[in-house]
DNA sequence: CCATTGACTTAAG
DNA sequence: CCTTAAGCCAATG
């Protein structure tokens, strides 16, 4: 051990990461799902600041995750903006002004579908 | 150390 | 449909 970064550091962020990870393709999920999933619905805003923090992690699938309303929030922290709307039309999602559209069909609920 | 902000959500008016 | 407010908690100034 030389570095020894911080034992404590991959609780909440880590989780995160692990649970986008597993976002099936072409399917969605909330923030406020994953939280959800992790314990506390309402630490959704460290699920959106840990998306922010796995810009650093190439297998971490941001652009699948929206807002609650299948908006798409965090476009503008991607490499452009129209980034994430992009990488969700690759994956056959339809968007249209910003928001999933079958976002409801889409929805991935890793408590519900993830065991 | 205190104040503000934010890729969120829910509830109330 | 729009505005506040509250709850949550890390990061930033």
């Amino acid at each position: 051990m030389i570095k020894s970064l911080n034992d404590k550091n991959k609780d909440f962020f880590e989780q995160v990461y692990d649970v986008t990870r597993l976002i099936p393709y072409g399917r969605v999920t909330s923030y406020g799902a994953i939280a959800s999933y992790l314990g506390s619905k309402k630490s959704s805003r460290m699920v959106g600041w840990a998306m922010n923090a796995a810009h650093r992690i190439p297998d971490v699938p941001a652009h699948r995750v929206v807002n609650r309303n299948g908006l798409l929030t965090g476009k503008m922290h991607f490499e452009s903006p129209d980034q994430m709307q992009r990488l969700l039309e690759m994956e056959n999602i339809e968007v249209k002004g910003d928001v999933v559209v079958n976002f409801k069909i889409l929805f991935w609920d890793p408590s519900k579908e993830l065991i």
